[in-house]
DNA sequence: TAGTGGTCTAGACCACTAC
DNA sequence: TAGTGGTCTAGACCACTAT
């Protein structure tokens, strides 16, 4: 029984054998691996397949490249363990997880909803939203990268305090008397777009953990929709029930 | 300003104009794309480019390949979205989805626990747990790989019954008078090992949404903890905060 | 400047699919 | 049997890193 699991191709097997080494602990993290063309010679082979076998370790985030330099056992930077509350906020968590939170806008605009963000927040017709991409920080690390829409009447002025920050809640408590609660998330797994992996400085395949939320406010009722995409790598969100 | 986002080499480039291709319609669900050789003509440029291409499409989930019969145009087979409550079974879901549900047993155990699962069990030392493989399936299509421990004392000759089943907690409920609630999730964002990879029938860098949960009855606690890996392509999954 | 990985060409043989 | 993708070899040129 050949199995399909070990798609058995030298490559693969290549990978397994370097995967063994290195979970064994042959090698410390931040250590250089062998250069290709000495990998192509202890295993009898063509570069093509040991950039196959690289390939691999690399998905499995196990190593990662510096151009020009060479191939590097990665340590795990950071491993954030985030429980989701209502009240929730990002800063928060990453505090709590003993790390500098920050935060850049990427963007701001304020434009007519999507006919998604209209339904979500139950906006009547052409009532404008503000829409803002933000790139979230733990430490020096990019951790996330997040796409919210408000009620533009809700919140006079807010383009104006959105400039550098960490707590965008914050903001909304301080400024216009909100208390934020969450009502629903939404947890899927996804890969990033390009523009995605450029931000958060991650190769094309690292699975993203994303997360959609409604928020809402006692008075004001629903004030936010949320989209944010978590590096599967570094993060795990825990929901009570 | 070249951006790092484009990866601009050339077979990113193709990826990309095949990609919007596929996206403006010009190709049905289910469509061959010209072979690699014909694209090579048409790109004026080497298979091996065509290939990295093509590997892009295929990590997007956009395309799929049949070995000797050339690549396919994707569909989603299913988009399965499901809310998580106390007391949400599996089967439940995929029957609310639209679709039937049916499981498949890989492999059933007693051992004893890992130090991990008798933490979260709070089971005393030298306690034995089953411990269960499951594959889960909507219709035709292998949805879940869960992994599942339950303290073997609380469920004597539950190996009998663990055949071929739709509803573990049926089970439960039926032959143990119990009811299972939900008391954590915690969601995160992997890729597939070879071997699950192989189960699932996805390549190895489709993302699963990893979902572990601590599961307690009233009568006797801590009835099970299991760790459940959903294909990312093909479910998301709402709580209730 | 020497060595590294990033990209690409040209060509080969194989396993699998469709006819 | 012809055509397809899967794997691999051999070699090239480039951009980047270390020294």
């Amino acid at each position: 029984m050949k199995s399909k699991q070990k798609n058995s191709s030298l490559a693969m097997l290549i990978a397994d054998e370097i995967q063994n080494e290195i979970e064994g602990g042959i090698y410390s993290e931040g250590d250089r691996l062998p250069s290709e063309a000495l990998l192509c010679r202890r295993f009898y082979c063509n570069r093509y397949t040991i950039r196959q076998a690289m390939d691999r370790l690399k998905n499995i985030q196990l190593i990662h490249v510096k151009q020009g330099a060479g191939y590097f056992i990665s340590e795990r930077p950071l491993d954030v363990r985030y429980t989701i509350t209502p009240s929730t906020r990002f800063s928060k968590m990453i505090e709590s997880a003993g790390h500098v939170p920050s935060a850049l806008v990427i963007s701001k605009e304020l434009c007519l909803p999507s006919k998604k963000v209209q339904e979500t927040l139950h906006l009547p017709k052409n009532r404008e939203v503000f829409r803002f991409e933000i790139l979230r920080f733990a430490d020096k690390t990019p951790l996330a990268w997040n796409e919210t829409w408000l009620p533009a009447n809700a919140f006079p002025e807010l383009e104006k305090y959105m400039t550098s920050f960490s707590s965008l809640y914050g903001i909304l408590q301080k400024q216009y008397d909100v208390e934020p609660q969450r009502m629903f998330s939404t947890f899927a797994a996804t890969i990033p777009s390009t523009s995605e992996a450029s931000y958060l400085q991650i190769p094309l395949i690292t699975p993203l953990l994303q997360i959609e939320s409604i928020v809402s406010d006692e008075k004001k009722g629903r004030i936010e929709y949320t989209k944010a995409k978590y590096r599967g790598d570094l993060c795990q969100v825990t929901s009570t029930l």
